[in-house]
RNA sequence: GCGGUCGUGGCGAAGGGGUUAACGCACCGGAUUGUGGCUCCGGCACUCGUGGGUUCGAUUCCCACCGAUCGCCCCA
């Protein structure tokens, strides 16, 4: 076993694929319910995309991008996440200047993060999220949220917990940052390495710092809904509002912070809270951005998504023992015995398949015993038996499989035959 | 980036310094000149993750590396 997939990387083979297939499909359909239209963005990006809009001090950008230069001595980065992606299209392309706002987008794509591979957690990741530019209606905010928890329950996942929070504008960030540095100030020697440095670029990610978590400054520390001004706080109540409307319950969680620079106002998550997850929980975050189309060059523009992972989310609907739909049958499958029946096989496959029927033959010169059991392996509904003698009559077998039944069908009738059986049993 | 566990055929899994590496599943062939799901018989590992060391001899002991897995950090 010499070469293998690269760290953190893995082969989606076919039977898990249709798992996949299926779970896209299904997403794909709710987006469209909520009026969402697909986004396709490059893998790469120029570096700086996400370094200005991830956000410099963020995990991501410090120590989990694959960054390269190409030939041309460019800084380009394999993108980490979508948001930023997805807001340099929005600008470079001005949707901004679209008639139809707010601008509702989704993607599916893979992300690449260098990290330490476990369960849930790959460097190739693949990731379903939406972004809606362009408006700062708080119905927004619910209608996002409302999208990735419809997602999840029309999937059948039911332990999920929903736990939202507000960052607040620039001026209450602001006020709440102050207040958070004067008050971890005099116990800084006391806070993890990591905390100590986040006291400094961002002290708010102090706050969901584990390691600290029982340090008795963290029960004191000022919440930042304390700091909400007036406009910042009668937003958030807004989008609770809504979210009451629409019956989705929710917790506040004023710990929440979200790693990623470009947040404001509304934050959340989504959690699994299924037996034998293991340590992984989230399965979704997100959150609104207001200031990030500028950091990047564009017109102010108000924005919010969130990104779903789809591994995760393929864990948690094994976590719940959701069964996931998947086809695995085959039409016909033609048995031939011999030199021309094996020639005349290759033909009414052909035949057969431009006709829209489903069908496959032996490749592997078995004898008729094994074809049959590759036949039955595929759960093949009809096997079509082509030998000498039915070749001299111009007939071919046809065998149901389920009920063992056998009947001799003249070749020149087998398309119409065939299609008449597999509707009839549709 | 840090710590624990692990690495034998397509899959699951025994073994243990000595030369033929159990067993089960799957697969292929036969019993049944041309018909699947049962039964029986037979076949199926030039590198026991990779590289180096100890030894007369290593898959078995030691080291390193790689990978997987679980946890920490962080997140999807």
């Amino acid at each position: 076993m010499e070469i293998k997939a690269p760290r953190g990387t893995q082969d989606i083979l076919p039977k898990e694929a249709k798992k996949w297939e299926y779970v896209e499909n299904k997403i794909k359909g709710i987006c469209e319910d909520f009026h969402f239209e697909e986004i396709r963005t490059p893998v790469f990006e120029h570096t700086e995309v996400f370094a200005r809009g991830v956000g410099d001090t963020t995990d991501i950008v410090q120590k989990e991008m694959y960054t390269f230069e190409d030939r041309g001595g460019r800084s380009l980065t394999l993108r980490p996440e979508g948001t930023a992606s997805v807001t340099r299209a929005f600008v470079e392309n001005k949707l901004y200047g679209d008639p139809n706002q707010p601008v509702k987008l989704y993607y599916f794509a893979q992300m690449f993060r260098y990290e330490r591979p476990q369960q849930g957690r790959m460097r190739q990741l693949n990731q379903f999220g939406v972004e809606v530019l362009g408006s700062a209606d708080p119905a927004v905010d619910a209608e996002v949220i409302d999208l990735a928890m419809t997602v999840y329950q029309k999937l059948g996942l039911t332990s999920l917990k929903l736990v939202i929070n507000s960052l607040g504008d620039t001026e209450s960030r602001k006020k709440h940052r102050e207040a958070l540095i004067n008050h971890f100030s005099p116990h800084k020697e006391e806070l993890c390495r990591d905390c100590q440095t986040r006291l400094e670029q961002n002290p708010m990610r102090v706050l969901d710092c584990k390691t600290d978590r029982n340090h008795p400054a963290m029960k004191t520390a000022p919440s930042i809904l304390d700091y909400l001004n007036e406009e910042s706080s009668n937003y958030f109540e807004q989008v609770k509002e809504y979210l009451d409307l629409m019956n989705i319950s929710y917790e506040v969680d004023p710990n929440l912070v979200r790693g990623l620079d470009y947040y404001n106002h509304t934050a959340f998550e989504i959690m699994s809270e299924a037996e034998g997850f293991g340590a992984i929980t989230t399965l979704a975050g997100g959150g609104r951005y207001n200031g990030l189309t500028e950091q990047l060059g564009g017109p102010n523009t108000p924005g919010i998504g969130f990104g779903m992972g789809i591994e995760r989310l393929l864990m948690a609907l094994e976590a719940e023992k959701v069964e996931i739909p998947v086809k695995d049958e085959l039409d016909c499958y033609i048995v031939s015995l011999g030199e021309l029946p094996k020639k005349e096989a290759v033909r009414l496959v052909h035949e057969l398949r431009i006709n829209g029927i489903q069908v496959d033959q032996d490749y592997q010169g078995r004898k008729i015993k094994a074809q049959f059991k590759a036949a039955d392996r595929y759960h093949t509904k009809f096997v079509l038996v082509l030998g000498e003698d039915e070749l001299e009559k111009q007939v071919i077998n046809v065998k149901d499989m389920a009920t063992g039944e056998q009947i001799e069908v003249p070749l020149q009738q087998l398309v119409t035959t065939m299609k008449e059986k597999l509707i009839g049993g549709k």
